[in-house]
DNA sequence: TGGGCAGCATCAGAAAAACGGATGAGCCAT
DNA sequence: ATGGCTCATCCGTTTTTCTGATGCTGCCCA
């Protein structure tokens, strides 16, 4: 008679997988019987949803339209579900959560305990990632939020301003930085960058460019406690948000502010489009952000 | 996993009627169903929705929370199924609505002959009926929307004000009754009446007695064609609004404006609050809305 | 040009869920 | 007490859903 739960799930899962096959893998359940349903759903609507061509699916403007009110559908139900947990017997929460190592190397634990005290009966699982698999995860809901810095935006995700922070340049302590500089002023640069896949990459770039500052040689090290043992140990250098350092220098590092222009990069917020946020997901978000603030903050002066 | 749409439209009903008997009715299900998935629900969400006692079922808090979350999943639900209608084969509409005498009388015809041109492949129904009947059928959702005096409002329905529409004092043509009179000079009256379960009976009592107007004796008649011809035949007088007598008084009768103070009649467009109108169906309550405006205006002046 | 591959569709048997009649227990008014 | 009302529970039947195998198509690469 009508659409069931079930089938919204799959054509959603489809919709942003582009694909039956992943949606399957996504919810569970085999290619054959997300194209059962979703054939079901289409001739129960009067109207193709996808187009099916050349190795994949491509939806419809009905299928457009449909994905839209459906993401709400699930929205409501979702937080229909929340509405009772107050009122349930066992009231505890489970949250998984996606960092950035930018974050979880000052900002996360001072965060993690503070909410430990305020929700002794939440139980918390913390993913680091880089901001690919994390969106990824996300989007499948098996993140309840996650941290990553501003991007285009992706069918399926909402995502909010989380926090603004300074890039620092880092160095050995030996180089003895002042604690505000001109990037252009220490090329030729010798620099450890994140690899391609990294959003923060094509920023440093494009901010080298701008400021003239040439680049000698470019090492791709995707391992945050690499670059930190790497950068101390010789004297290349690299860029690091300032949240990510903190008052964490130890004796080894030195960092400093660039200006004309600063480089600042922003974060967002990530959850999936189809769920409300859990109130306990919102407090540690909140929790965070304040700690990732006072972190960053340290550099602002 | 997941509360499906079957248990939260069964668990809707349950919530509207107060009872698994009359739900199962409503959905066409059975008791012994309704109960199995309303506790299967409830041990999904892990509370009680219901209190089971005395010959019936009372709402708990968690279930007054859950109930207005699945009004707006259901609510989403229809409307997803809408989006996607203009997309679909065969885009024609069915309405069903349900609408009071007062209003079939002289403003249907003329909104039903423009809508039947606006909307060539729309099938329409009207169900003539007093406010009790139509409100308990707009709430179970067999009609689209309904017209009916204004009440206190009910669970599951959602209301917005229609017309306002003066009453009138009715006789026949010999009594001559001026344009505007007061009632009490009429008095002591000797009325047909609806019965006292009709909304208008409450109201039109409370005038009577507001203006001092003493009331000799009753008939009551709950039809509409029978009330006229016997007023026609007889010194008896009636009350009825504006809207339904229009320029039809014919040769049998005339009619009044009450004033000093004057008494109005507030009708109110009812539709079940777990799926948005149809879009046909605004536009025929629109259409309605202009001609009930014209038909009661011809008695402002 | 012809395998290999990846994607969706289809089918039919197996598994699961929903259904619904019968029955029981509690409550209330007569 | 008793009849009538409610909801809960049980269990055999029916219906739906799920899955793995297979088929079909178009793409990529040798």
């Amino acid at each position: 008679m009508s659409a069931s739960l079930l089938e919204i799930r799959l054509f959603v899962a489809s919709f942003e997988e582009r694909s039956f096959t992943l949606a399957a893998q996504r919810e569970h359940a085999t290619q054959s019987g997300v194209s059962q349903h979703v054939k079901s759903l289409e001739e129960r609507l009067g109207a193709a949803l996808f187009m099916r061509q050349k190795g994949g699916i491509e939806p419809t403007p009905a299928g457009r339209a449909y994905y839209q009110k459906c993401l709400e559908v699930l929205h409501a139900h979702a937080a229909a579900a929340q509405a009772v947990r107050p009122f349930a017997r066992a009231p505890e929460a489970s949250l998984t959560i996606g960092l950035m190592p930018s974050l979880t190397r000052c900002a996360t634990a001072p965060a993690l305990a503070r909410f430990l005290d305020l929700y002794p009966n939440v139980s918390i699982h913390i993913v680091e990632g880089y901001s690919g698999t994390l969106t990824r995860m996300t989007r499948a809901g098996e993140l309840d939020f996650s941290i990553v810095p501003a991007f285009a935006g992706m069918e399926g995700l909402g995502q909010k301003h989380f926090l603004k922070t300074p890039e620092l340049l880092v160095a050995s302590a030996r180089a003895q930085l002042p604690r505000v500089l001109s990037l252009s002023d220490y090329a030729p640069l010798r620099l450890v960058m994140p690899g391609a896949a990294n959003t923060r990459r094509q920023s440093i770039e494009t901010y080298c460019a701008m400021t003239g500052a040439s680049i000698a040689r470019i090492i791709e090290l995707d391992a945050m406690f690499g670059t930190l043992d790497f950068v101390a140990r010789t004297d290349w250098l690299t860029i690091l948000p300032a949240v990510m350092m903190g008052d964490k220098l130890g004796p080894d590092l030195c960092a400093a502010r660039m200006e004309d222009p600063s480089l600042e990069l922003d974060l967002v917020q990530i959850e999936p489009a189809r769920k409300p946020l859990l109130p306990e997901a919102a407090a540690f978000a909140l929790l965070l952000q304040e700690e990732a603030h006072r972190t960053s903050a340290l550099w602002d002066a």
